[in-house]
DNA sequence: CGCATAGTTAAGCATGTGCTTGAGTATGTA
DNA sequence: TACATACTCAAGCACATGCTTAACTATGCG
Protein backbone atom coordinates (compact mmCIF):
# COMPACT_ATOMS: atom_id res chain seq x y z
CA UNK A 1 0.00 0.00 0.00
CA UNK A 2 1.74 2.88 1.33
CA UNK A 3 -0.62 5.57 0.28
CA UNK A 4 0.38 8.02 -1.76
CA UNK A 5 -2.40 10.45 -2.04
CA UNK A 6 -1.45 13.88 -3.20
CA UNK A 7 -4.85 14.43 -4.20
CA UNK A 8 -5.91 14.04 -0.21
CA UNK A 9 -3.22 15.97 0.52
CA UNK A 10 -4.67 18.93 -1.82
CA UNK A 11 -8.20 18.71 -0.59
CA UNK A 12 -8.08 18.41 2.73
CA UNK A 13 -5.15 21.58 3.18
CA UNK A 14 -7.55 23.05 1.00
CA UNK A 15 -10.51 22.41 3.64
CA UNK A 16 -8.24 23.62 6.27
CA UNK A 17 -8.52 27.10 5.66
CA UNK A 18 -11.70 29.06 7.33
CA UNK A 19 -11.77 31.71 4.53
CA UNK A 20 -11.90 28.09 1.95
CA UNK A 21 -14.73 26.59 3.81
CA UNK A 22 -17.04 29.84 3.48
CA UNK A 23 -16.28 29.52 -0.21
CA UNK A 24 -17.36 26.04 -0.34
CA UNK A 25 -20.27 26.74 1.42
CA UNK A 26 -21.28 29.19 -0.53
CA UNK A 27 -20.53 27.29 -3.81
CA UNK A 28 -22.54 24.43 -2.25
CA UNK A 29 -25.69 26.97 -2.68
CA UNK A 30 -25.19 27.37 -6.39
CA UNK A 31 -22.20 29.13 -8.65
CA UNK A 32 -20.71 32.58 -8.17
CA UNK A 33 -18.12 34.41 -9.52
CA UNK A 34 -14.82 35.36 -7.32
CA UNK A 35 -15.47 38.67 -6.23
CA UNK A 36 -19.01 36.62 -4.77
CA UNK A 37 -16.83 34.75 -3.21
CA UNK A 38 -14.54 37.18 -1.84
CA UNK A 39 -17.40 39.96 -0.48
CA UNK A 40 -18.22 38.27 2.94
CA UNK A 41 -14.58 37.45 3.53
CA UNK A 42 -12.70 41.39 4.01
CA UNK A 43 -9.49 40.78 2.30
CA UNK A 44 -8.09 41.93 -0.90
CA UNK A 45 -9.46 40.63 -4.34
CA UNK A 46 -5.79 39.14 -5.26
CA UNK A 47 -6.17 36.91 -2.27
CA UNK A 48 -9.39 35.86 -3.42
CA UNK A 49 -8.00 34.49 -6.90
CA UNK A 50 -5.21 32.66 -4.77
CA UNK A 51 -7.77 31.12 -3.10
CA UNK A 52 -9.67 30.14 -5.39
CA UNK A 53 -6.47 28.98 -7.30
CA UNK A 54 -5.86 26.72 -4.19
CA UNK A 55 -9.85 25.65 -4.64
CA UNK A 56 -9.46 24.39 -8.38
CA UNK A 57 -5.66 23.00 -7.49
CA UNK A 58 -7.58 20.66 -4.82
CA UNK A 59 -10.38 19.61 -7.35
CA UNK A 60 -12.67 20.98 -5.25
CA UNK A 61 -13.65 23.71 -7.43
CA UNK A 62 -14.24 24.19 -11.36
CA UNK A 63 -13.83 27.56 -13.06
CA UNK A 64 -14.67 29.02 -16.05
CA UNK A 65 -14.52 32.75 -17.64
CA UNK A 66 -16.89 34.21 -19.09
CA UNK A 67 -16.63 37.54 -20.08
CA UNK A 68 -14.74 39.48 -17.62
CA UNK A 69 -16.03 37.65 -14.68
CA UNK A 70 -15.13 33.82 -13.29
CA UNK A 71 -17.74 31.81 -12.37
CA UNK A 72 -16.83 29.20 -9.68
CA UNK A 73 -18.84 25.76 -8.95
CA UNK A 74 -18.60 22.22 -6.77
CA UNK A 75 -17.32 19.54 -8.19
CA UNK A 76 -18.92 16.68 -5.96
CA UNK A 77 -16.60 14.27 -6.69
CA UNK A 78 -13.68 15.71 -4.69
CA UNK A 79 -15.60 16.39 -1.61
CA UNK A 80 -17.60 12.60 -2.15
CA UNK A 81 -13.48 11.62 -2.29
CA UNK A 82 -12.39 13.67 1.01
CA UNK A 83 -15.83 12.45 3.00
CA UNK A 84 -15.23 8.30 1.73
CA UNK A 85 -11.42 8.36 3.08
CA UNK A 86 -12.73 9.54 6.51
CA UNK A 87 -15.55 7.21 6.63
CA UNK A 88 -14.11 4.62 6.06
CA UNK A 89 -11.42 5.52 9.12
CA UNK A 90 -14.47 5.91 11.19
CA UNK A 91 -16.11 3.15 10.23
CA UNK A 92 -13.09 0.93 11.37
CA UNK A 93 -12.91 2.44 14.34
CA UNK A 94 -16.40 2.12 15.88
CA UNK A 95 -17.03 -1.08 14.09
CA UNK A 96 -13.23 -2.06 16.38
CA UNK A 97 -14.92 -0.39 19.66
CA UNK A 98 -18.09 -1.99 19.35
CA UNK A 99 -16.50 -5.27 19.03
CA UNK A 100 -14.29 -4.50 22.64
CA UNK A 101 -17.41 -3.31 23.88
CA UNK A 102 -19.39 -6.32 23.74
CA UNK A 103 -16.42 -8.22 24.80
CA UNK A 104 -15.93 -6.00 28.12
CA UNK A 105 -19.58 -6.37 28.54
CA UNK A 106 -19.54 -10.48 28.68
CA UNK A 107 -16.53 -10.82 30.15
CA UNK A 108 -16.96 -7.97 33.29
CA UNK A 109 -14.98 -8.56 36.21
CA UNK A 110 -13.00 -10.83 34.60
CA UNK A 111 -8.31 -10.44 34.18
CA UNK A 112 -7.90 -8.33 30.94
CA UNK A 113 -5.97 -10.47 27.84
CA UNK A 114 -4.94 -7.03 26.61
CA UNK A 115 -4.67 -7.96 22.87
CA UNK A 116 -7.39 -5.10 21.86
CA UNK A 117 -7.50 -3.46 25.20
CA UNK A 118 -8.49 0.80 24.19
CA UNK A 119 -6.68 2.95 26.60
CA UNK A 120 -9.09 4.79 28.82
CA UNK A 121 -11.78 2.26 29.41
CA UNK A 122 -9.46 -0.36 31.03
CA UNK A 123 -9.40 -1.38 34.22
CA UNK A 124 -6.20 0.43 36.12
CA UNK A 125 -3.14 2.34 34.34
CA UNK A 126 -0.06 3.71 35.71
CA UNK A 127 -0.02 7.34 35.56
CA UNK A 128 -2.97 8.82 32.91
CA UNK A 129 -2.63 11.52 30.86
CA UNK A 130 0.65 13.05 31.66
CA UNK B 1 -23.76 32.73 11.25
CA UNK B 2 -20.30 33.34 10.25
CA UNK B 3 -18.95 29.81 11.48
CA UNK B 4 -15.74 30.26 13.63
CA UNK B 5 -14.34 26.93 13.91
CA UNK B 6 -10.95 26.38 14.74
CA UNK B 7 -11.91 22.78 15.52
CA UNK B 8 -12.38 21.96 12.32
CA UNK B 9 -9.15 24.28 10.80
CA UNK B 10 -7.27 22.07 12.81
CA UNK B 11 -9.23 19.11 11.88
CA UNK B 12 -8.48 19.50 8.84
CA UNK B 13 -4.95 20.91 8.90
CA UNK B 14 -4.46 17.30 10.69
CA UNK B 15 -5.56 15.01 8.47
CA UNK B 16 -3.68 17.41 5.18
CA UNK B 17 -0.29 15.51 6.05
CA UNK B 18 0.11 12.18 4.62
CA UNK B 19 1.60 11.57 7.90
CA UNK B 20 -0.57 11.67 9.63
CA UNK B 21 -3.34 10.26 8.11
CA UNK B 22 -0.43 7.05 7.96
CA UNK B 23 -1.15 7.29 12.00
CA UNK B 24 -4.70 7.57 11.48
CA UNK B 25 -5.25 5.15 9.56
CA UNK B 26 -2.79 2.91 11.68
CA UNK B 27 -4.92 3.83 14.71
CA UNK B 28 -7.98 3.45 13.28
CA UNK B 29 -7.23 -0.73 13.64
CA UNK B 30 -6.06 -0.06 16.92
CA UNK B 31 -4.07 1.47 20.01
CA UNK B 32 -0.63 2.35 19.22
CA UNK B 33 2.82 3.97 20.54
CA UNK B 34 4.52 6.85 19.77
CA UNK B 35 7.25 4.74 17.93
CA UNK B 36 5.17 2.48 16.91
CA UNK B 37 3.26 5.05 14.94
CA UNK B 38 6.62 6.18 13.99
CA UNK B 39 8.20 2.95 12.38
CA UNK B 40 6.72 3.17 8.85
CA UNK B 41 7.75 6.49 8.60
CA UNK B 42 11.09 6.90 8.16
CA UNK B 43 11.81 10.60 10.29
CA UNK B 44 13.16 10.78 13.73
CA UNK B 45 11.54 10.04 16.54
CA UNK B 46 10.95 13.76 17.79
CA UNK B 47 9.22 14.39 14.16
CA UNK B 48 6.76 11.72 15.63
CA UNK B 49 6.23 13.11 18.20
CA UNK B 50 5.46 16.34 16.98
CA UNK B 51 2.74 14.99 14.94
CA UNK B 52 0.89 13.25 17.62
CA UNK B 53 1.06 16.30 19.34
CA UNK B 54 -0.54 17.82 15.94
CA UNK B 55 -3.48 14.88 16.07
CA UNK B 56 -4.27 15.19 19.67
CA UNK B 57 -4.41 19.12 19.33
CA UNK B 58 -6.88 18.39 16.92
CA UNK B 59 -8.69 16.67 19.11
CA UNK B 60 -8.41 13.15 16.69
CA UNK B 61 -6.13 11.31 18.67
CA UNK B 62 -6.34 11.04 22.52
CA UNK B 63 -2.89 9.49 24.19
CA UNK B 64 -2.00 8.48 27.53
CA UNK B 65 1.14 7.71 29.41
CA UNK B 66 1.67 4.06 30.43
CA UNK B 67 5.42 3.65 31.91
CA UNK B 68 7.95 4.81 29.47
CA UNK B 69 5.83 4.89 26.44
CA UNK B 70 2.80 6.75 25.26
CA UNK B 71 -0.77 5.02 23.43
CA UNK B 72 -2.46 7.04 21.33
CA UNK B 73 -5.84 5.68 20.50
CA UNK B 74 -8.70 7.48 17.91
CA UNK B 75 -11.50 9.80 18.97
CA UNK B 76 -14.16 9.46 16.57
CA UNK B 77 -16.28 12.04 17.34
CA UNK B 78 -13.28 13.89 16.21
CA UNK B 79 -13.59 12.33 12.40
CA UNK B 80 -17.12 12.40 12.61
CA UNK B 81 -17.69 16.24 13.31
CA UNK B 82 -14.64 16.85 9.82
CA UNK B 83 -16.92 14.07 7.98
CA UNK B 84 -20.54 15.87 8.77
CA UNK B 85 -19.21 18.97 7.64
CA UNK B 86 -18.18 17.48 4.03
CA UNK B 87 -21.42 15.27 4.15
CA UNK B 88 -23.62 18.30 4.49
CA UNK B 89 -22.15 20.35 1.93
CA UNK B 90 -22.09 17.36 -0.31
CA UNK B 91 -25.44 16.64 0.36
CA UNK B 92 -26.49 20.18 -0.66
CA UNK B 93 -24.66 20.29 -4.04
CA UNK B 94 -26.05 16.89 -4.97
CA UNK B 95 -29.57 17.94 -4.24
CA UNK B 96 -29.09 21.33 -6.02
CA UNK B 97 -27.55 19.69 -8.80
CA UNK B 98 -30.54 17.23 -9.13
CA UNK B 99 -33.15 19.75 -8.90
CA UNK B 100 -30.76 21.34 -12.07
CA UNK B 101 -30.63 18.09 -14.09
CA UNK B 102 -34.38 17.27 -14.11
CA UNK B 103 -35.41 20.98 -14.98
CA UNK B 104 -33.15 20.88 -17.68
CA UNK B 105 -34.45 17.55 -18.86
CA UNK B 106 -37.65 18.90 -18.26
CA UNK B 107 -37.43 22.22 -20.78
CA UNK B 108 -34.68 21.00 -23.03
CA UNK B 109 -34.31 22.63 -26.42
CA UNK B 110 -35.70 25.79 -24.79
CA UNK B 111 -34.41 29.07 -23.73
CA UNK B 112 -32.37 29.22 -20.78
CA UNK B 113 -34.17 31.26 -17.97
CA UNK B 114 -30.70 31.83 -16.04
CA UNK B 115 -31.38 31.57 -12.23
CA UNK B 116 -29.77 28.04 -11.48
CA UNK B 117 -27.37 27.71 -14.34
CA UNK B 118 -24.26 24.95 -13.65
CA UNK B 119 -21.78 26.17 -15.67
CA UNK B 120 -20.18 23.68 -17.77
CA UNK B 121 -24.11 22.27 -18.51
CA UNK B 122 -25.38 25.11 -20.14
CA UNK B 123 -25.63 26.36 -24.19
CA UNK B 124 -23.07 28.17 -24.91
CA UNK B 125 -20.14 29.89 -23.60
CA UNK B 126 -18.11 33.08 -24.31
CA UNK B 127 -14.53 31.52 -23.80
CA UNK B 128 -14.36 28.25 -22.00
CA UNK B 129 -11.33 27.72 -19.24
CA UNK B 130 -9.04 30.22 -20.27
C1' DC C 1 -13.46 56.78 -27.03
C1' DG C 2 -13.19 57.02 -21.92
C1' DC C 3 -13.97 54.98 -17.76
C1' DA C 4 -15.37 51.46 -14.56
C1' DT C 5 -15.42 46.53 -13.54
C1' DA C 6 -13.36 42.00 -12.82
C1' DG C 7 -9.68 39.68 -12.78
C1' DT C 8 -4.55 38.52 -13.21
C1' DT C 9 0.32 38.56 -12.14
C1' DA C 10 4.43 39.51 -9.62
C1' DA C 11 7.03 40.85 -5.59
C1' DG C 12 7.58 41.03 -0.96
C1' DC C 13 6.74 39.98 3.85
C1' DA C 14 5.29 37.85 8.34
C1' DT C 15 4.10 33.65 10.16
C1' DG C 16 3.40 28.67 10.10
C1' DT C 17 4.95 23.89 9.15
C1' DG C 18 7.84 19.82 9.01
C1' DC C 19 11.95 18.43 9.80
C1' DT C 20 16.59 17.93 12.00
C1' DT C 21 20.10 17.56 15.78
C1' DG C 22 21.43 17.57 20.48
C1' DA C 23 20.68 17.29 25.17
C1' DG C 24 17.75 15.89 28.69
C1' DT C 25 14.27 12.73 31.68
C1' DA C 26 11.89 8.76 33.15
C1' DT C 27 11.36 3.88 33.09
C1' DG C 28 12.39 -1.07 32.27
C1' DT C 29 16.00 -4.78 32.34
C1' DA C 30 20.20 -7.56 33.20
C1' DT D 1 24.08 -0.18 39.31
C1' DA D 2 24.72 0.25 34.40
C1' DC D 3 22.69 0.40 30.13
C1' DA D 4 19.01 0.56 26.81
C1' DT D 5 14.47 2.23 25.66
C1' DA D 6 10.95 5.59 24.89
C1' DC D 7 10.08 9.61 24.75
C1' DT D 8 10.54 15.03 25.69
C1' DC D 9 12.11 19.66 24.87
C1' DA D 10 14.45 23.40 22.63
C1' DA D 11 16.87 25.50 18.84
C1' DG D 12 17.35 26.19 14.31
C1' DC D 13 16.51 25.89 9.37
C1' DA D 14 14.28 25.45 4.69
C1' DC D 15 10.23 25.98 2.57
C1' DA D 16 5.10 26.73 2.35
C1' DT D 17 1.10 29.79 3.26
C1' DG D 18 -1.81 33.81 3.48
C1' DC D 19 -1.73 38.16 2.87
C1' DT D 20 -0.60 42.81 0.93
C1' DT D 21 0.32 46.45 -2.72
C1' DA D 22 1.18 47.84 -7.36
C1' DA D 23 1.07 47.39 -12.04
C1' DC D 24 -1.15 45.19 -15.66
C1' DT D 25 -5.00 43.07 -19.01
C1' DA D 26 -9.32 42.23 -20.78
C1' DT D 27 -14.46 43.36 -20.99
C1' DG D 28 -18.62 45.93 -20.78
C1' DC D 29 -21.16 50.32 -20.82
C1' DG D 30 -22.60 55.17 -21.85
Amino acid sequence: MLNYAPDLDRLFQALADPGRRHMVERLSRGPATVSELGKPLAISLAAVVQHVQVLEASGLVRTQKSGRSRTCSIDPAALRSAESWITERRTMVERRLDRLGEYLAQTAGQPDPGWVTEPGQTTSQSKEEQ
